[in-house]
DNA sequence: ACCTACTATGCAACGAGTTGCATGTGCAAG
DNA sequence: CTTGCACATGCAACTCGTTGCATAGTAGGT
C-alpha cells in the first residue's frame, strides 16, 4: 500500500489534520492520488500506532477538536526506505477504454457523449493545471529544492491530460467520420 | 465495479476460459485493466449466476476441464447498459508522483534509478505499441468496424506512453542538472 | 534425472477501498 | 427562518483486490 506514503509527503511538506489531508486529497494530491476521508482517518491511526506521525489535540468549541498530525523522524525514515524500494505496476483501470474496445456492442449515442464530456474534462483540467503552473512557478529555471518536486508534479499532469485531451479529440474525429 | 464489464467486452469478442481471460488481462486488455486468474475465475462465477455468460465444460486428459464461456444476450444487454451510464471518475494511483512530490525527502539516487527505469520502461512499451500498431493497421484509414475500438484503444496506449516517457525525460534532465 | 514453465481450475485469508451513517456548531444565502 | 455548506471526527458493513496455497499432467531445457 502507498496511501500512507502519500500521507506521509504531504505531511512533510506541512502538518495536518485528517481533515486537511482529504481535502488535499480532493485537489492537489489528488492528482495522482485519490482518497476519501475516511480512509485517510483509518490510516492516520495506524500510522501513529506505528510512530510515523504524532498528534497534537488543539480544543475547539462547537465541533470536535483537530487532531494536527506531525511526521516524526521515524516517519521520514520511512518514507526514505520506501522511496528505495522498487515500484511496483502502476495501476491501470480505464473504463473509458473498456467501452471504446467493445465498440461495436455498446451504445453508440451514450459512447459519443461521453467522449466528449472526457474531452471537455481534459480541456479543463489543462488549463487549470497551465494557470496554476503560471501562477506558481513563473520561472521554472529557476526553482528551489522544496518546489523541483511539485513542479515536476504538476509537469506530469499537464502532459497527462494533454495526451488524454488529444485522445479523446482523435476519437471523436473517428467517430463522427463515421 | 467494471472487471465484470471489461470481462464483457472481451468475451464479445471471442468466448473463452477463465484461463485464456487471464492471459488476455496480462497481455492486450492489461494495457488498461489489469486482472488475476483468481479474480476472474470469482467473477466468471458471479457472471454465470447473473446470465450473462453460460458455459461449455469441455473435458480433457490430465487436467481440469476447460470451461469456455460465451456471453448471452443478457450479457449483451448488460454491456449496453452499463455504457449508458455515466462514467466514473477515472481511478489515479501513481507512487512515481508520490516520490516526486516528496523529493526532498526521499533517497536520491534511488529515485533517480526509478526514473531511468520507468523512462525505459515507457520507451519499450512504446516502441512495442508502434509495432502492433504497424502491423495490426497498416492502414488506419481504412478500419472496419470491429477493428475501429481496438485501433483507438491502442492509439491511446501510444499516447499515453510517449506522455509518460517525456515526462521522465524531462524529469531526467532536471535532476541530473542539479 | 531434475527443474522450470505452461495449462487449467479454484479456495481461503487478508488487506484495501467504498458507501452509508452519525454527531453537532457556525455562518451565509435565499 | 429555513436550507445548505463548511468544519471535524469517526464507526460499521460491505465489496473489491491481492497473496498464498493446492492439484496435476505434459513439454522442454541443463
Amino acid at each position: 500500500m502507498a496511501l500512507e506514503h502519500a500521507i506521509l509527503v504531504s505531511l512533510a511538506e506541512r502538518s495536518a489534520t485528517g481533515y486537511d489531508l482529504a481535502r488535499r486529497f480532493d485537489a492537489s494530491i489528488g492528482h495522482f492520488w485519490k482518497a476519501t476521508h475516511q480512509q485517510v482517518y483509518k490510516v492516520l491511526a495506524r500510522m501513529q500506532e506505528q510512530g510515523w506521525v504524532d498528534v497534537e489535540q488543539v480544543a475547539q468549541a462547537g465541533r470536535p477538536d483537530r487532531k494536527v498530525h506531525r511526521i516524526t523522524a521515524a516517519g521520514r525514515d520511512e518514507l526514505r526506505r520506501w522511496s528505495a524500494e522498487p515500484i511496483g505496476p502502476e495501476v491501470l483501470r480505464s473504463s473509458f477504454a473498456v467501452a471504446l474496445r467493445g465498440l461495436p456492442n455498446v451504445d453508440q449515442d451514450a459512447l459519443l457523449a461521453h467522449v466528449r464530456a472526457r474531452r471537455d474534462e481534459h480541456a479543463a483540467t489543462l488549463e487549470a493545471y497551465e494557470k496554476d503552473m503560471a501562477r506558481t512557478f513563473p520561472d521554472p529555471d529557476a526553482l528551489d529544492e522544496a518546489a523541483l518536486g511539485p513542479y515536476l508534479v504538476l509537469r506530469g499532469g499537464i502532459l497527462t491530460e494533454a495526451a488524454g485531451l488529444q485522445w479523446c479529440k482523435e476519437t471523436l474525429a473517428r467517430l463522427e467520420a463515421r
